[in-house]
DNA sequence: CCCTTCAATAATAATTAATTATGACTCCAC
DNA sequence: GTGGAGTCATAATTAATTATTATTGAAGGG
C-alpha cells in the first residue's frame, strides 16, 4: 500500500478550495492529469472516495469534506514548521506572504519594498492586495503570513500590532479651495464620493458623517482612491482620503486638500498575524519597517 | 526549492527517537544512506540544521528538538486521517438525509427508524417528507442523499433500486361492504376522493381509471390518505389507498376494504440516489432495511 | 596506533510523479 | 437530439525522485 504523501494533501486541499481540477492544478503549478492521479491515489490509500465522480459542479463526499478540513489543518502545521525554522534564524528571511488593503497598498508598497530589499536581502515579499474580510480569511487559512490594514479587526486567534494613526483629509475641487472647511453635518449635504462596498475606508468615512449607509442620491462609488480624486478634479463632488495618499493622489489632479477641524476623522493602521505563528518576533520587526515606510509618505 | 515531504518527517521522527541513523533506517525499512540523504534534504528545505554533525552520541539542535516534537504531532494527525477514512467507509454511519413521499412516510418511518436505531447505532437519519418532484430536485442538488418513492422516476443521473410492489385497495363505507367490487369502469361512476395535485399517488389512481384528469363534479381532494379515509367513513365517497396504509388507516374509521379484481392497480416502491454517490453500497444496504420495515406493515 | 563503528558520498537501479495526447462524459444551446 | 464546449480520466512516455550497494572519511576505545 502506497503511503500518504503531503503532495496528495496539498493537491486535495487545492481541489477542495477551487472545486475544479483544472484550476486546482494550475494553483499547484502542475498539469490537470497529475492532480487527478494524485487524488485518486489518495482515495485508494484512504480506502474511501473523497468526491462524487461525474457530478458537476464537483461535490465532495461527507468524508471528503472532513478530510479536506483535516488536510488543511495538517498543511498549516507543516507550514508552521517552516516558520519555526525561520524564527530560529536571527533575521527576516525566506518568503513572506503579506496582505495589504487597497487604501494603503499603493502608498506603502513602493517604499516598503525598497526598504526591505536594501536591508533584508534574502527576504522575498509576496504581496496580495484586497479588502479586509478577504485578507482575514486568507490569514486564518494560512495562505497569508501577515497583513497591513486598519485596526481594530477584533478576530479571535489573531494578534494586532498598532503602527500609527493617520487623519483623513477632505479633497474638493480647486474652485472651492477658499471656502470654509465643512463640518460633518455640512459634509452630509455635499455629494460625497466613496469606494464601493467592502472597503473599510468607505465605512470609516460614512461613520464620520454619522451615516450607516450611503445616501444613494448623493454618492457615487469608485473602485480606487485614485478614481475618486480624479472625479473630484472633474467637479463631480468631494471625497475623503487618508493622509498617506495625499502626495500621490494630488500630483495629477486639480484638487484642493483641507484638514478637518476637530473631531478629525482618523484611522489606525496596524499589522495583524496569527497568534500561534512562531514568527511573532519577526513580525514586530517588520512592523517597524512598515511604520518607517509609511512615515515618509506623510 | 524542494518541498517538505512526509517521508522526511517520518525519517526524522524515527531518527529523533532512535538517536541512530542505522537503527532509524531499519525501523523505516530503508537503508541508512536513504535516511541520511532525506535528513539532509529536510535541513536544506527548512534552512536550519537539525542535528550537530560529528557529535556522538547523536545530538539534536534546539531547533531540531522543537522540530521533532512538531513532526511527531503532524504524523499523528496524518494517521488520524487514515483512521477517519476507515470509520467512514466501514458501515452505514453518520448523517443520512432521506426523503419520503407522503403516501409512504407515515407507514414506513416508525418502523424504519426503529430498525435503524437498533442495528445502526451511529446512523443519524434526517427525514424530509414531500412530493416526488421536490424530492428529486433536492436529491439532484445534493441536499438529500436518497429518497423512498414510487418508481419509475426516470431522471438522468439518478439510480433507482426497486424494493417491492404493492396493490391499491378500495376503501368504501361499511354499508357497501357486501356489494360487488367495482371494476375500473364502475369506479368512474362513483364519487372518487383523491389527494390534491402533485401527489404521484393521485396520478396513479387516476391512470387506473383511465382518466387523465379528475372529473371535477365527482371528486373531492384531500391532503392526506388519512383525511380521505375519514371522509369515506362519513359516507362521502370512496377512495384508493396502498396496502401498507391499510393497517393504520382502518383502525379509526368505519370503512370496508376490498381487493380489486385483475387488473389490480399497483405501484412499485423503490429507493433513488445520485448515480455518482459513493454511498451506493450503503444505499443498497438501506434498501434492505426499508423493504423489511415496509413488509411488516402489509 | 589500529580497529571498530558510524555516517556521508558516489554510482547506479528502481520507483514515483510529471508531461502531452487523447478519450469519455456531461451540460447547454440550437 | 445533435453539435460543441468544458471537464475529468486514462494511456504512453519522459523526467524526477528516492532507493540500493559499495566505498570513503572521521571519531573513539583498546
Amino acid at each position: 500500500m502506497t503511503p500518504l504523501t503531503l503532495r496528495q494533501l496539498r493537491y486535495f486541499d487545492a481541489l477542495a478550495r477551487f472545486g475544479h481540477f483544472g484550476n486546482a492544478a494550475a494553483a499547484c503549478s502542475v498539469s490537470q492529469p497529475a492532480l487527478s492521479v494524485q487524488i485518486k491515489e489518495l482515495e485508494t490509500t484512504l480506502g474511501a472516495p473523497l468526491l462524487e465522480r461525474g457530478a458537476r459542479p464537483l461535490r465532495l463526499t461527507p468524508f471528503g469534506i472532513t478530510c479536506a478540513e483535516r488536510a488543511t489543518q495538517i498543511l498549516q502545521s507543516v507550514d508552521e514548521l517552516a516558520d519555526l525554522a525561520r524564527a530560529a534564524s536571527d533575521r527576516l528571511t525566506g518568503t513572506l506572504r503579506i496582505g495589504v488593503i487597497p487604501t494603503i497598498a499603493p502608498y506603502l508598497l513602493p517604499r516598503l519594498i525598497g526598504l526591505t530589499s536594501q536591508r533584508h536581502t534574502g527576504l522575498d515579499l509576496h504581496v496580495r492586495e484586497t479588502i479586509t474580510p478577504k485578507l482575514l480569511t486568507e490569514l486564518k487559512a494560512g495562505r497569508l503570513d501577515t497583513a497591513v490594514l486598519a485596526l481594530p479587526v477584533d478576530e479571535p486567534g489573531l494578534t494586532e500590532l498598532p503602527l500609527f494613526d493617520e487623519a483623513f483629509v477632505l479633497v474638493r475641487p480647486n474652485v472651492d479651495a477658499n471656502k470654509p472647511v465643512p463640518d460633518r453635518e455640512a459634509l452630509r449635504e455635499m455629494r460625497l464620493l466613496l469606494l464601493e462596498e467592502g472597503h473599510c475606508f468607505r465605512d470609516q468615512a460614512l461613520s464620520f458623517c454619522n451615516l450607516r449607509t450611503a445616501l444613494p442620491r448623493e454618492t457615487l462609488e469608485g473602485s480606487s482612491l485614485s478614481t475618486l480624486v480624479q472625479m473630484v478634479g472633474a467637479g463631480i463632488g468631494v471625497t475623503l482620503i487618508p493622509e498617506m495618499a495625499v502626495a500621490v493622489e494630488t500630483r495629477s489632479a486639480e484638487v484642493s486638500i483641507a484638514q478637518f477641524n476637530d473631531p478629525q476623522p482618523r484611522r489606525q493602521v496596524g499589522l495583524v498575524w496569527r497568534q500561534a505563528s512562531p514568527l511573532t518576533a519577526r513580525f514586530r520587526e517588520l512592523g517597524e519597517i512598515v511604520h518607517e515606510a509609511a512615515k515618509s509618505q506623510r
